[in-house]
DNA sequence: CGAATAGTGTCTCTTAGACAGTATGCA
DNA sequence: TGCATACTGTCTAAGAGACACTATTCG
């Protein structure tokens, strides 16, 4: 049999059906606080549970296509502000029980954007929500999502330690303070001021001024800050480590 | 309808065929180059190239458990030695023409082995060799292997800095010169034996002491050196960061 | 004016890396 | 005996982090 004859008489249907889907994990800053984009199933399986936005990748796109379809459909973005969130791949997830229905391969992927509007549930979803990552313990999340949470805001943790990517979570133009309450944010804990702009500004690439300040100091008094835009480093060099975790390491 | 109807209602066929296969870039080290496992296809498509071992996720086994089968399956590996293999999860390659048979999305995974023996080729190939790495660019690979192989490397290279999976390509017991030819090996150049030497024992957890040393001197004389094996840590604190490539930072 | 904040200076401690030096064991 | 190698000592430069200080702006 030749390689014609062979695709010719291929027949899809001889090996088990496996659905792919794709999930995201899609992070934002809001108040202050990190905040995850959740949709409440309309249907079953796990009807009325909250679960990451996802769906079957559809025959017409690539895995990222669909991540960024799903994202856009229930966030209502779209353009410029819809390409300028960060999307990579996150992990996939293809344990034989994490589907009632048949078996089902998630490849999750993880976003970060500025703060954005209130998402629109879309048709497969009665409500969808940014909510603070710290509400997560006392929801019941659909599938394994909570496995995929935990670890995509530990990748997001990780990734802002030797890549500019904190930047996605502000508007083009931002302030050293504004980039420092992303890390803060994140990374759950406060990071000493002063030591933090110049190690920002030291890093090459990490971030380059625009000349310009903010218009008005702090609301509660303080000098106008200089105004900054992401830098063209892809990695930070050196990275800006988090303060060690002794617990984590073994 | 609730959702026992909905389970009883719903057919998997309704969904358009996906096929999800499992991939592995397997790398040991050989005669002090970094070798790779691949396998000469039998059958159409690609039939006569050189591919990843990999096939068809089986409906009872979760993805690292394919992973695990495939690299059983060509190295002839099993127990104890085929447990002590690291395998993760690199990262699954969905483009739309991978596979000219159909929708095929490949979850492709990583894998470290100390040298072992030459594989046999199983069912589906008619070869199976450790390639040396440098060797790749002049073969013609299967389907997007070689984007593959490249990510995979790319990951094994940045592993060693922050994790202590280097002594995975090592026996149980391994000396310091050893563990940095490893290293060596997997970065492409040579390190300050040392400034290793020091560095490696100064992280805590990275290794152990045995007590022993080995039997005989170098082979071109120098002391015993002592034996190590791997100690409890998960992560290296601090890291053994690959000298600054400045090229790849932009 | 008082308080909060942006940004800089300086000191200390740790680490990376260069280099040198000693002891060991093979040919 | 000569040489390669295991391992340790020491110095320097860079970076992380603590602390202090100035200048600016809001209420």
């Amino acid at each position: 049999m030749n390689e014609q004859d062979f695709l010719a008489a291929y027949d899809p249907r001889d090996y088990p059906a496996v659905a792919v889907t794709v999930d995201v994990v899609a992070l934002t800053i809001r108040d202050g606080a990190l905040h995850l984009l959740l949709i409440r199933r309309a249907a079953p399986p796990y009807a009325g549970h909250w679960a990451l936005p996802g769906g079957f990748v559809r025959p017409d796109e690539d895995l990222a296509a669909g991540a960024r379809r799903e994202l856009a459909e229930e966030t209502g973005l779209g353009g410029e502000r819809l390409r300028r969130v960060h999307l990579e791949q996150l992990a996939t997830y293809g344990g034989l029980d994490r589907d009632p229905r048949m078996r089902v391969v998630s490849v999750a992927h993880l976003a970060f954007a500025p703060d954005l509007p209130d998402p629109v549930a879309a048709t497969d979803a009665d409500d969808a929500i940014w909510l603070p990552v710290t509400a997560l313990s006392s929801r019941q999340l659909a599938f394994d999502h909570g496995r995929i949470i935990d670890d995509g805001l530990e990748r997001a943790r990780s990734k802002l330690e030797y890549t500019p990517l904190a930047t996605r979570f502000l508007e083009p133009e931002f302030t050293i303070t504004e980039l420092r309450a992303v890390y803060e944010t994140v990374w759950g804990h406060p990071l000493h001021a002063g030591n933090f702009h110049r190690k920002v500004l030291s890093v090459p690439g990490f971030v380059e001024s625009t000349g310009a300040s903010t218009e008005r100091g702090g609301a509660r008094g303080g000098p106008r800050a200089k105004l900054y835009r992401a830098g063209d480093a892809r990695l930070l060099h050196p990275a800006l480590l988090r303060p060690a975790r002794e617990e984590t390491v073994r």
